[in-house]
DNA sequence: AGTATGACATAGC
DNA sequence: AGCTATGCCATAC
């Protein structure tokens, strides 16, 4: 870490509100580099605690699959208090609680 | 210090 | 419409 580029991945991911989910390929084209989503990724992968990364999920609306220790049900879990809707193929509503960026609050 | 791989995405075929 | 190939930066070996 110690990078400006992570910082800027931590304070988007940061921005996220509270019942809303975004995309590692948003928050790459927030950051400024559409082709950053490997290492928003590898930020969220270094991830401190505090920063919400259960609602960065990939372009399918799912989590990485990587979510450790928790497991996906504990995500499904956490989004769903957030107020996030499940779709039946247990992906997320994209449609609706995507975030389209800082201008979208 | 160089190579390989990665919590992904986009474009091309 | 699904698969292959390429790109980006950082971390790990």
């Amino acid at each position: 870490m110690a990078s400006e580029l992570y910082r800027s991945i931590y304070a988007v991911t940061a921005k996220i509100p509270y019942g809303r989910v975004t995309t590692y390929g948003q928050i790459a084209r927030l950051v400024g580099n559409p082709r950053l989503s490997r290492i928003v990724g590898c930020a969220m992968h270094a991830a401190p605690e505090g920063l919400p990364c259960h609602r960065v999920l990939n372009r399918r609306g799912e989590l990485c699959g990587a979510f450790e220790p928790l497991g996906k049900d504990t995500h499904r879990l956490l989004l769903e208090m957030e107020g996030v809707t499940f779709l039946p193929d247990g992906r997320v509503d994209m449609e609706r609680f995507l975030w389209y960026g800082p201008e979208d609050k």
